[in-house]
DNA sequence: ATGTGC
């Protein structure tokens, strides 16, 4: 058999890009990478694999914790981890979706193509800059009320709907149709929704931003066409999050279950794992207040996306409509959700889905999938860093028996962002992306710009090609900056 | 990721 050694943890090779650690000790379950050796020899080099072991502590954890080929640690939990636990007999655990809730991308589409944009980039991340608001702290496209705040977190892009930022075909074209039920906002603290108030309709900061992309390749013609792609179309990725108030709820729970929950605490090999047991009260409170932020941050993304609109119909003396700025889809990319999936002894249960740096990956015929798209399976969005471009997939046939329906989110971060301001300079990025790659940035900070320089990042198309011949995410099209702005 | 900290 083929090992992997890597520093106090062994994985055996189950086959081609996929590695198990067997189950030892407390652990309930084995745990699985799914990636090549290359991508494995990065992610050994943190702690990473110790907290894929230690996941697999959680009660009620079913057939195998998973990292994917993009994963790298977070807090008690991996970035790019994913773990389906028992909704009955488990446990749901804050640390294993991480701090910003419902992370994630949406790629708005444009009948515009490459040559359309050239010459006017300047022009277009000028204005872009000035009307997406970014960086740290408050400031949004919307100025909420706490009455809005409060139908935001119930009702998400009903919400915009409603309020004239949104049109019906934005709802039909995103997960879970940009609202989930099963939020409670009496279960956010008043102290979240003051965070959330003012930051409705803003893109924060870290590896959040906006880009302005060109499709360079198309690798599935007939799913493309289905999706509306083609080569050299102007396309334009939104990745933010919940802002504060996802943040806050996050800090709020973790407290909270620390205390009400410490004989389980007690039980598991980091504190930072902290879970509620499945029927608890806080399980209860926290799934509603998780929700609540997941609709904050599908209202966040649309307000953004509606506001881009209104600067292309400027910039290019149209309407949006003309241009055909339809969203393709958006994903979460750190959720947990109610889903049923089949487990190790072949039964259908009903788990809590933990997918934290990793995307829904559903196949055509799933439910969940929006008609749209029911019978191509959905659409992955897959971001890369600002030299390396991004990619679409679609839901793979594998991706049910061996992810509960899921795969990677991004490239995965290769150093700390302290590490990568020693290495890079913001200006530095900046010239060498314009002077070689054709690719404009406007951020608020220098910093934050060295921290997401394209070196910092793992290899994006090793990550694709990995979820690609595993199955669980097959590979549509590539795109490429052409201008982006952040935090 | 985050009014970057207990």
């Amino acid at each position: 058999m083929t090992t992997y050694d890597a520093d106090g943890v062994t994985l055996e090779k189950v086959r081609d890009y996929v590695w198990e650690i067997p189950q030892e000790g407390g652990m309930n379950r084995p745990a699985r990478v799914l990636a090549s050796e290359d991508l494995l020899d990065e992610i050994s080099e943190d702690k990473t694999l110790q907290q894929l072991k230690n996941a697999t502590h959680l009660p009620g954890v079913r057939k195998y914790a998973i990292c994917m080929p993009d994963g790298h640690q977070g807090y008690g939990f991996p970035v790019g981890g994913v773990a389906g636990i028992d909704a009955e007999d488990g446990c749901i655990s804050p640390g294993a979706v991480g701090y910003d809730i419902n992370c994630g991308v949406r790629m708005m589409k444009t009948n515009l193509t490459y040559a359309d944009v050239q010459g006017r980039e300047e022009e277009l991340v000028d204005a872009l800059f000035e009307a997406v608001p970014s960086g740290l702290g408050g400031g949004g496209v919307h100025q909420g009320t706490k009455g809005d705040v409060d139908a935001i977190l119930e009702r998400g892009m009903e919400w915009a709907l409603e309020e004239g930022f949104a049109v019906p075909e934005d709802l039909e074209h995103c997960e879970d149709e940009g609202v989930r039920h099963d939020a409670d906002p009496d279960r956010v603290s008043q102290k979240a929704k003051d965070r959330g108030k003012n930051q409705i309709g803003s893109l924060g900061s870290g590896n959040h931003f906006l880009e302005v992309q060109r499709v360079t390749d198309v690798y599935r013609d007939d799913v493309a066409e289905r999706f509306g792609l083609s080569e050299d179309q102007i396309v334009v990725l939104i990745h933010c999050g919940s802002r504060g108030l996802g943040h806050q709820v996050c800090t709020d729970y973790l407290r909270d279950i620390e205390q009400a929950h410490a004989g389980l605490l007690d039980r598991l090999p980091d504190k930072e794992l902290a879970a509620a047991p499945a029927g608890s009260q806080l399980a209860e409170d926290y799934y509603g207040a998780m929700c609540a932020a997941i609709n904050f941050a599908w209202v966040n993304r649309q307000l953004i996306m509606h506001r881009t609109r209104e600067v292309f119909a400027d910039v290019f003396d149209t309407t949006w409509e003309d241009l055909e700025m339809d969203l393709l889809y958006d994903v979460a990319h750190n959720i947990a959700k109610k889903e049923t999936h089949e487990v190790e002894d072949g039964e259908e249960r009903e788990l809590f889905v933990h997918r934290k740096g990793a995307t829904r990956a559903f196949p055509a015929g799933r439910e969940e999938v929006p008609p749209a798209y029911r019978d191509v399976g959905q659409p992955i969005i897959i971001p890369g860093s600002m030299g390396a471009g991004s990619y679409v997939l679609r839901g793979g046939e594998e991706s049910l028996s061996e992810t509960f329906g899921s795969t990677a989110h991004g490239a995965g971060r290769l150093m700390s962002r302290t590490q990568a301001k020693q290495e890079f300079w913001g200006g530095d990025v900046q010239d060498d992306l314009r002077e070689q790659s054709h690719v404009y940035v406007k951020a608020q900070s220098g910093a934050t710009v060295a921290e997401e320089a394209p070196g910092v990042y793992k290899d994006v198309d090793e990550v694709v090609r990995v979820s690609d011949a595993l199955g669980i995410g097959d590979r549509v099209a590539r795109t490429f900056p052409v201008c982006n702005i952040k935090g």
